[in-house]
DNA sequence: CAGATCATGTCCGAAAACGGCCAATACAGA
DNA sequence: TCTGTATTGGCCGTTTTCGGACATGATCTG
């Protein structure tokens, strides 16, 4: 099964799409500390990336609350469960890691959500950026907590870099 | 890629043979503490296993000493190594574990020897009942000792099941 | 001769370490 | 008292590490 690639510019940076001609199952940070780049053997075509595209266009122009797309990330049965509860946190909203736990049926499990959280495999479009600790720090995001911070403005109607209130 | 497999009758019992189109990978006894059977997912096929059953009809005739078929065993570096020295064990001969290992280049991994060599996915064929301890006893078999005896009696000449020497 | 020792590659189970946690404490400051 | 900030101990899945067991055999010790 061939994989393909793309770079796609966003405000955030730029990002590495990856995934076969039917399901996307990566999206990654080429810079930073939990780096993601194209690996051997993998095709470079922006094609099969022509939804998830131009979906991510309109999610960061503020136009598109929800993705609709077909998602392949590859885990565990525990990190499929968390990554399945993630997509059924509303846009805009904030759940704590324990919360989240609660909703898979192993509400002590809040540690291993966090862990599973981490290797979310396609940030942004599974929004792991919308779970924080239960008292209000973001703790931690693979693209960087100002990545984080930026996407949760982003969802909550502030447009500019600084804080503007109606 | 498909695995064909087909049941094979022999003096030493039922032998199940399996691999792709291309190459045999796996000589199993359904029976026994080492038990292989076909699993789930392979296609039963007499056609690829025809030369793989002809020169085993032979074999066990008495009437063929090598074999020249195409194989596919899976395994490590190190074991692929020790399989490959297998082969080129002469018909009718005997190895100890030290021997074997000095003939792959570690003199001192006769221990590792005995361990790949009990992992060999196509006895018989690749000849690890070719292979005693240095103080003459048979010390293992997967197919059992009666097997690897049988064997070894079989390619001396010996024809019947009791001794019969000239 | 009967044991103990050591070298060797691989697999497997157990144990421990490691996180994007969290609630219950203990205090310092106002 | 009422905050906010450290400290502690428990909880959970995953990954890593570690220790033994093997189809052995040369060597050494009593």
């Amino acid at each position: 099964m061939t994989t393909y690639y793309h770079y796609y510019d966003s405000p955030i940076g730029t990002l590495l799409l990856a995934g076969d001609s039917s399901a996307l199952s990566l999206l990654g940070f080429p810079g930073g500390s939990m780096a993601r780049r194209h690996e051997q053997g993998w095709v470079e075509d922006s094609k099969p990336f022509r939804q998830v595209s131009r979906q991510l266009d309109e999610y960061f122009a503020g136009t598109r609350r929800d993705f609709d797309l077909p998602l392949a990330p590859a885990g565990t049965a525990f990190q499929q469960a968390v990554w399945q509860a993630l997509t059924e946190i509303p846009y805009g909203e904030t759940w704590s890691y324990g919360q989240l736990a609660q909703h898979i049926g192993k509400p002590k499990a809040s540690r291993a959500v966090g862990a599973a959280n981490g290797l979310n495999p396609i940030p942004v479009i599974i929004p792991c950026h919308r779970v924080i600790g239960s008292n209000g720090k973001l703790t931690g995001f693979g693209g960087g907590l100002e990545t984080k911070s930026f996407l949760l403005n982003l969802e909550s109607g502030v447009r500019a870099p600084g804080l503007n209130f109606a």
